[in-house]
DNA sequence: GAAATTTATTAGACTGATCTAAAAATGAGG
DNA sequence: CCTCATTTTTAGATCAGTCTAATAAATTTC
């Protein structure tokens, strides 16, 4: 063998697709099976099946019968490659063109394969090399490298101070509504009470004075880091002195 | 019949390209010949036999075998929509992205299929609505209105004085040419004589103090007006204290 | 640990876009 | 009007990406 190594393998939108969701999946820490890549492309699990067949062959994944598929070198440094231009292009779309963070995300989904390697390492310089994209995901930079983000799920957070790091949901009604009620990457919030069995989270953003009420589930997409507490404050208040936390500079609107 | 009518008809990116490539022969007043088409697009004639009969059941055109095809109303508002947005694309990359004029149509013929309506009226408010596009092409407006095109292939002009008007040609090696030797949109110019027997063009860019030799081939992509001619003067020396040179901002390498 | 449920693969088909090779129509010249 | 070169269409295939229905493997439940 080791007959591949053709450096420019060229792919197909869909291939390109298919080994992001399979990064994304990978990234949740989770086993990238026929379904659940299925279900994140809706498309059948049949068609789900016969393609990652196709892309083993091709070298870009690993893939079990029964199992699932990983990625192979090859296969991430695509995926990779994809992911830095969905979310420079949000990002450019946000910036340049004035789209809400609610609306970059299905154009991006097109454009991401469809732009050259000059169009984005033009808007690169152009947004002066964003390290974020709207939705405070990071932005891997021109050389496949990605910042690990050590953030916290909301949805796990004991009550204190918070600001948000990143949404990862790309659904424009919820992104709209949470928009309105001022809750964006970058803000501030304190988390005032979790009601018990799945309740809501009692939130205080910032900004707005009114306290907002969010299903557990919907603060499973909202990631946050946690402030070295309000005022000093009564007791609890897990903390730590904020250690970690380097890289990641912001630089966002 | 009159069962069509639902707006909206959503086609492949192919489509578009074949309906771009009828109209494009069309406005240069040929029959649209399977064999013709098959040229521009590059496919074996079999391919656009097929196509046509497939597009003219979609009602975007009409079609005669062994003879050709002409867009329908619908099938050129379509083909108006594609013009337009290839060419704001154009001059969206030339001027907010720098390309140069030689890169601008390779990355447009992607991104044309690609991009959505809002990001189309983005940029067009981004440029403040240009009507035409980096080779001076005019740019069809929202309401997929054309103007009216009155100038002069250069091939065919007689010696005098004139302005470059467009350059109808999108291979980059023969415009990254034209631009060394000064000759772009707006540029002035004067053609001091043609060679007999389709011999080359002696032209003077104003620009440039060298005399340019260009074949008659060459000049069919380019064309100019007329301008009241030269100042009074002598024999040579058809110069202007520099005034032209509006629009397109150079910025490539 | 067998049955039931869930997940995955196989089989068979379809659509859109393309090709090559062969057959047929067109049109120019004699 | 007949012949021949050119143009076009027809026939038959292929490839990528998708689907549904049927079957089989894996996992969970009792
Ligand atoms: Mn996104
Ligand atoms: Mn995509
Ligand atoms: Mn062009
Ligand atoms: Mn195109």
């Amino acid at each position: 063998m080791a007959a591949e190594s053709q450096r420019k393998a060229t792919v197909s939108s869909t291939v390109e697709d298919y080994l992001k969701v399979v990064l994304k999946i990978e990234d949740m820490k989770q086993r990238a099976s026929t379904s659940r890549v299925a279900r994140h492309l809706e498309v059948a699990d049949a068609t789900v099946t016969d393609m990652l067949r196709k892309l083993k062959k091709a070298g870009l994944l690993e893939y079990k019968p029964y199992y699932g598929a990983t990625l192979t070198r090859e296969g991430r440094r695509m995926a990779v490659r994809i992911l830095r231009r969905h979310r420079l292009l949000e990002m450019f779309l946000h910036q340049v063109l004035g789209y809400g963070w609610e609306q970059v995300h299905q154009e991006a989904e097109r454009l991401e394969h469809a732009v050259s390697d000059l169009f984005i390492s033009r808007i690169d310089a152009l947004l002066d090399f964003p390290s974020q994209d709207p939705h405070g995901e990071a932005i891997p930079d021109a050389r496949g490298f990605r910042q690990v983000e050590d953030d916290l799920c909301l949805a796990e957070a004991e009550p204190g101070s918070y600001s948000v790091r990143k949404v990862t949901n790309s659904d424009p009604e919820f992104l709209a509504y949470l928009d309105r009620v001022g809750l964006r990457p970058a803000t501030r919030l304190s988390l005032q009470e979790k009601a018990p069995f799945q309740g809501p989270l009692k939130l205080l953003p910032e900004s707005g004075r009114e306290p907002v009420y969010l299903g557990l589930e919907a603060c499973r997409s909202i990631f946050v880091l946690p402030r070295k507490d309000r005022p000093p404050a009564s007791a609890s208040a897990p903390d730590g002195p904020a250690s970690r936390e380097a890289g990641t500079r912001g630089s966002r609107k």
